[in-house]
DNA sequence: TTGTACGCGTTATCAA
DNA sequence: TTGATAACGCGTACAA
C-alpha cells in the first residue's frame, strides 16, 4: 500500500528518478505534462520522501533543539509555554521542525551529540543558570550554532528581556506613588534574570537617593512558598515596608496571600508590584502591577537568529538584544 | 577538528568499520584489549555516529512526535505543560527524542507526512476535538502508530482521565454539602473533557434525585472571560445557584471573581468546585475546592504504550485507560 | 528536457 | 574474533 521509495514509482511511471525528485523540488525544467502527471501520482500514492536519505545525501536537516534545564521547565510553566510558542512559530515559518529538550543540569556533552550526530543544526538554550555558560561557550566553540534565551553571554548571540529596566520600572512606580521603604524579593541568585533585576531595583533608589536597606532584600527562590517567607520575614521587621517588588509572579501571589492574611491592605498599607504577566495576574483578587516581558518575541527573535546561523555560520558578529519590559497598572500598586 | 566518520577512525586505528560499529553497541565479540583501546579514543574524539545514516540503514527512528492543536496549547498552558513532562519522561527512560508539533486544526495529512518521511516512528495526539477523530482515525488505518491524551476513540489506544466520575465527585461534594441549586459552567462543546464532565454532572444529580435544570448550565469556553460571563447570567436567574461547578481551572477563577464582586460570600452563598489543580489554585484567593487530574501520569503511559505500539505493531486489541480524578478539598466547598 | 551513476555514513549478512 | 561488501533511499554533477 503506497509507493516507498522514487526508485518504484519511477519505474511505474516509466521516468526516471531524476525527474520525479526535480518535480519534488519544483524544478522548472520538466515539461508541463510530465510534470502534472507526475505531481498527481505523487499526490495519490502519499509519497514523502525518506528524510534520512535525503538529508544524507544533502548534509542538511531542518531541525532545530529548543533545551529546556528541568528547572525553568517544571516551576516556570507559563515561562515554558511562551518560549515554546515563539519558537515554534519561526519554526514553521521556516519550515523547520523542533525537537525538545529536558536536562537535568545543563549537560555540554548532551548538546554536542545532538548536532555531532546531525539530529539538529543548531541548539536554543533556555534560562541556563550563570554556572553553566561556561558550558555552553564550549558547546559553541565545537562549532555548534547556538542562541540563548533569557540569558546573556558576551560570545553566543543572546535574547532575553532588559531585566535590569525591568526592576528599575517597577521600582521606580513604588518610588513615584510615594513610596520610603521598598522591599525586593529576589529569585534564584544564580539566574540570570534574577540578578539583573536587583540591579534594576537598585538603580532607581540611588537615582532617587533613597538608601538601600540590606534587611529589605530577602530570597524567595521564585517560588510561591518563597514569596510567602520572603513576606513574613519583611513583616516581622521592626520597620516593615510600605511597598515590594517581587521578581516573579509566583512570589508576587505568595506575597500579597501573606499581606492579606496579616490584614494589611493592598495597595494602601503595602503597595506592591511583581514580575511576568501570567493570564492569571489579571484576573488574581486583587489584580496585579506587573512588569511584563514579551517572552513569545524574544523566543521568535531568537530562533530566526539562530535559522540564519545555520545557514551562514560565518558571522563573526554576535547578536544580542534586550527587549522593553512594560509596567501594567493593575490594583496592587 | 574531531573525526566524523566510522571509516577515518577505522583507517586511523587499523581496524574495520565493523568492529568499531561493535564496540559502539557492546558487542561482547570484540577482544577486550581491541574494545578499550577503540573506546578510548571514541571519547577522545567524540565521535557520535551519523543518526541518518543510521536510521536509513537499520530502518529505525528513535523520536516521536507529539501533536498538539494549537488551541490546546496557547490557551491551555499548564496542561501543556504537564503533558509534555509526562511524555518527556517517557522519552528519557527509553532512549527517544521527542518532536513537538502544535497544528492550526488538526492536519490528518501532515500527521501521515511526518511518519512517511520518517521523521518520527509514532504519534502522540493531544486533546483531539471530537469533530477531528474521524482523521486520527485515518492516520491510524495507514499504519501510523497512535495514541491520543486526553480524548477517546474506541479503535485507537486512548488515555484520559474519568472525566465523567470527575463531574460526578465535584458535584457530589456540592450536593454533600446541602447545596440544592447546582450550576455547571460548560467547556467548550466539541471537546472531549467538556462533554464528559458534563454527564458526571447529570449523573449526580440524578443520583440523588434532584432535578436538571437547563437554565443552570451555561457554557463558559474553557477561559476566564467566559467563566465570568456564565457566572454573570447564572447570577442574575431569578433562582439563582446556592453552588457552582466550573469544568476548568479559568473559568472557576473568572466564576469567583463576579462571585467575589457581586458580594457573594464564598462557600457561604456560593460554593465552588473546579477542575484541574494548577499551582496557582491553591494560592488563589480563597484556596480553591477542584478536581485534580494526573495529567502527567496519562501523559506518560499514553506515551509509554506509543512505544511499545512501535515495537510491536501487530497488536489487535486497543488500550485505553482513564485516571482517577481526585479532590481537593480547599476553602470553597 | 531527461537520465546515469556515484556518494552520503551507517547497518548487517556472510565469509574468513 | 574480525573484515569485505552489499544494501538503505535520495541528491546532484555530469552526460545525453
Amino acid at each position: 500500500m503506497g509507493i516507498k521509495t522514487l526508485e518504484e514509482l519511477a519505474k511505474k511511471l516509466g521516468v526516471s528518478r531524476r525527474t520525479i525528485s526535480r518535480v519534488l523540488k519544483d524544478d522548472k525544467k520538466v515539461a508541463e505534462e510530465t510534470h502534472t502527471r507526475i505531481s498527481k501520482r505523487l499526490e495519490k500514492e502519499k509519497y514523502f520522501p525518506n528524510i534520512h536519505a535525503a538529508s544524507l545525501a544533502s548534509r542538511k536537516i531542518n531541525v532545530v533543539g529548543l533545551v529546556f534545564p528541568k528547572g525553568a521547565f517544571v516551576n516556570a510553566d507559563f515561562f515554558a509555554i511562551d518560549t515554546i510558542a515563539g519558537v515554534a512559530k519561526a519554526m514553521s515559518e521556516n519550515n523547520y521542525q523542533l525537537m525538545m529538550f529536558t536536562q537535568e543540569k545543563f549537560n555540554s556533552e548532551q548538546c554536542l551529540r545532538l548536532y555531532k550526530s546531525r539530529l539538529v543544526s543548531g541548539l536554543i538554550l533556555v534560562a541556563i543558570a550563570e554556572d553553566d555558560i561556561a558550558h555552553a561557550m564550549e558547546v559553541k566553540k565545537y562549532g555548534v550554532p547556538v542562541t540563548l534565551i533569557c540569558s546573556y553571554c558576551k560570545s553566543i548571540d543572546s535574547f532575553a528581556c532588559n531585566n535590569v529596566k525591568g526592576g528599575y520600572i517597577a521600582t521606580k512606580r513604588l518610588i513615584d506613588i510615594g513610596r520610603k521603604r521598598i522591599a525586593f524579593i529576589h529569585g534564584r541568585e544564580n539566574w540570570f534574570d534574577a540578578a539583573e533585576r536587583f540591579k534594576g531595583y537598585k538603580k532607581a533608589l540611588v537615582e532617587i537617593g533613597m538608601k538601600f536597606r540590606r534587611e529589605y532584600v530577602e530570597n524567595g527562590y521564585f517560588d510561591f512558598d518563597g514569596g510567602e517567607t520572603a513576606m513574613r520575614k519583611l513583616l516581622h521587621l521592626k520597620e516593615p515596608p510600605d511597598a515590594v517588588f517581587a521578581a516573579n509572579y509566583k512570589m508576587t501571589i505568595g506575597a500579597i496571600k501573606v499581606i492579606k492574611k496579616s490584614g494589611g491592605r493592598i495597595p494602601k498599607d503595602i503597595a506592591v508590584v511583581g514580575f511576568d504577566d501570567m493570564p492569571v495576574c489579571e484576573h488574581f483578587d486583587p489584580p496585579i502591577t506587573t512588569v511584563e516581558q514579551p517572552l513569545k518575541d524574544i523566543a521568535y527573535e531568537s530562533a530566526r537568529v539562530l535559522l540564519d546561523l545555520i545557514d551562514s555560520p560565518r558571522k563573526k558578529k554576535t547578536h544580542k538584544k534586550f527587549f522593553e519590559p512594560k509596567l501594567i497598572l493593575r490594583s496592587t500598586a
